[in-house]
DNA sequence: TATATTTTCTACAACGTTTACCTACAACGT
DNA sequence: ACGTTGTAGGTAAACGTTGTAGAAAATATA
């Protein structure tokens, strides 16, 4: 049915294994050799059986990528990058969703699926730092987004710290002083959560403004309707506030969202940063100032370090890339109604 | 290295034929030869080779889903969906962009990827009615959302004709006369922005109310900035209108966007419907009414269909399938302000 | 000119499964 | 006693590719 090597050895007149070397660029090959292989193969159309070559050479030329839920933008738009990334070298992408639960991302770090990829891209959420051994599996796996397991894999993530701290200090730049931090979880000291809460103290302390504990607020799972729900019940509880750092863009979507409801004008009385710069956040009334988590920088290092550790340093020591951010400034941040 | 059927069938101390049948169903073996089995592929934590499977049987167990892009809300949400009904059935999905253009569509259709996966979902959006020679591909091929190649294939649709009809007409409900068409595109008659115009000009015509050319707007990309563009320009040309239907939520929030910035009121002096029901419809300002279109249903129906044709029913004849809609309404639609 | 080296190509054996095709035995009806 | 049928398993041959080893031809070196 199929073209096979064979049938295109037998059109150019030639071995199989010269058309294998031709298709390898082996390097020493006649050039008319060369010709006749490469005008046999584009005659017949023949394209390389990938099982036949995966069974041979161990290789699959396809990247596995767990992501908690492609609902959500901001993996989708991270899908997007590393897609692109895999593409330029010639990698396909197998997506799984974890939906951010601890036992389905290690089943699927140990499922069959595994078995047809080259490598695994993880962006943990259901993991915590006591569960690293799960990490430890045959193939090759760059961790992405979170820094819940320093030294336990390859990780690629944005500067947590750092981009919290700038953004916070864009608030405080706009004369804020009474600041929510939106998104804090109290279980959760480390990874991205912990880190970001960190950039926001150090920018207050800098400042020499006080950190407050009402200001902290939790949530819980960082989508939009949770976002809405923690503003609507700060606002219940009459905490006094002029700025909000939101954790991500879609809680800072949902708060915007509470905020506006209630009268509150954005950026005039409270102004607003986000964090992940999803597509959205240009749309937005008002539109959402955030910060641009460097996310094809990600997508392209992780994918590099990935098949840096697929073709060869299998037992370098696990490496951290943190990506460059930047602030996005845009309508939620501005003056202060006097 | 890894473990294989021949250090099975040694611990097992049977053929590796045999534990070839266990791990396939054959029904003819001892129940004490298969309990041994078993235990031996547990006590080796045995994983079939899938690329010597494929090799062997044809089947990668892995099946293609080709969309224009995951940024977009609603391919992201139907990627979702698709990858939900595959893992029902074992398969995993390998995702590949387009950007809805028609050389990289027909690259990917004969691109070496394709080798990978046992057969395709393509989201259609470059290619042409006259292009449907490029759908005979040699692997089975199910079409999702597009009605533009009627017979080239199996097609999974949702009744955008009825569904466009039933969206005019809820705004028709709420008093509008005027409403705009917003997604209309002069030189697709065809596929679903000819399909919803359809039903559009049906609800129109049985309400009495004229088409008028002027209320039917172009927008070339369906994304939110094309959408708010497309509406500022109609609101400079001074076009008056009291609803607004647009082909899809993005659309139409970016449409909503540019109307909350003149200062019109939704849905107060303009109501306002989309198409998808993605996810941030019910977060903006106000709740988007929309079109849910039964998007796990076409997942759920695709990938059955290309089950059936993977093993089986190569020839067939190509079937279409549409799946039920429903009308959500949310606060874009209600009374007119008197 | 003889020898060493490089270039060009081939034959053959894997890789780990599944599929065809057998074998062996028991149960069955005649 | 005989063939027939069903059950439980084994043997060997693919599937299409790449790696190993080496032969033959061309080129460089002595």
């Amino acid at each position: 049915m199929a073209v096979t090597l064979h049938d295109v050895a037998r059109v150019a007149g030639v071995s199989i294994k010269t058309v294998s070397n031709v298709i390898n660029d082996y390097p020493h090959i006649r050039v008319s050799t060369r010709e006749r292989v490469l005008s046999a193969i584009d005659e017949l159309g023949y394209q390389p059986n990938l099982s036949a070559r995966g069974l041979r050479s161990g290789r699959t030329g396809a990247i596995g990528l767990i992501i908690p839920d492609l609902k959500n933008a901001y993996f989708a738009e991270l899908a997007d990058a590393v897609i692109r990334s895999a593409a330029e070298h010639g990698l396909a992408v197998v997506i799984q969703q974890s939906e951010g639960d601890r036992e389905r991302e290690i089943q699927l770090l140990s499922g069959p699926q595994m078995r047809m990829v080259d490598g695994v891209l993880l962006s943990v959420l259901g993991l915590g730092a006591e569960d690293a051994e799960f990490l430890r599996i045959s193939k090759p796996l760059v961790l992405l987004g979170e820094r819940a397991f320093d030294g336990a894999a390859d990780q690629v993530t944005m500067q947590n710290v750092a981009a919290a701290r700038a953004a916070t200090e864009l608030l405080i730049k706009w004369k804020r002083r009474r600041i929510l931090a939106l998104g804090a979880s109290m279980d959760q000291a480390i990874g991205s959560t912990g880190l970001r809460l960190e950039g926001y103290r150090q920018a207050l302390e800098t400042a020499g403004i006080p950190i407050e504990q009402e200001l902290i607020v939790a949530v819980d799972n960082w989508r939009r309707s949770e976002g809405a729900e923690a503003m609507r019940a700060a606002l219940a509880r009459n905490i006094r506030f002029d700025g909000v750092i939101a954790f991500n863009d879609v809680i800072a979507l949902g708060a915007m969202r509470a905020l506006q409801e209630t009268g509150v004008r954005i950026p005039e009385d409270v102004a607003l940063i986000g964090f992940d710069d999803i597509d959205e956040t240009r749309y937005s009334l008002p539109t959402l100032s955030t910060i641009d988590p460097g996310r094809s920088e990600i997508a392209t290092e992780a994918v590099r370090m990935l098949l840096e550790r697929i073709s060869g340093n299998k037992d370098l020591p696990p490496r951290l890339y943190e990506a460059s951010f930047r602030v996005v400034e845009r309508e939620s941040t501005a003056a202060k109604a006097p």
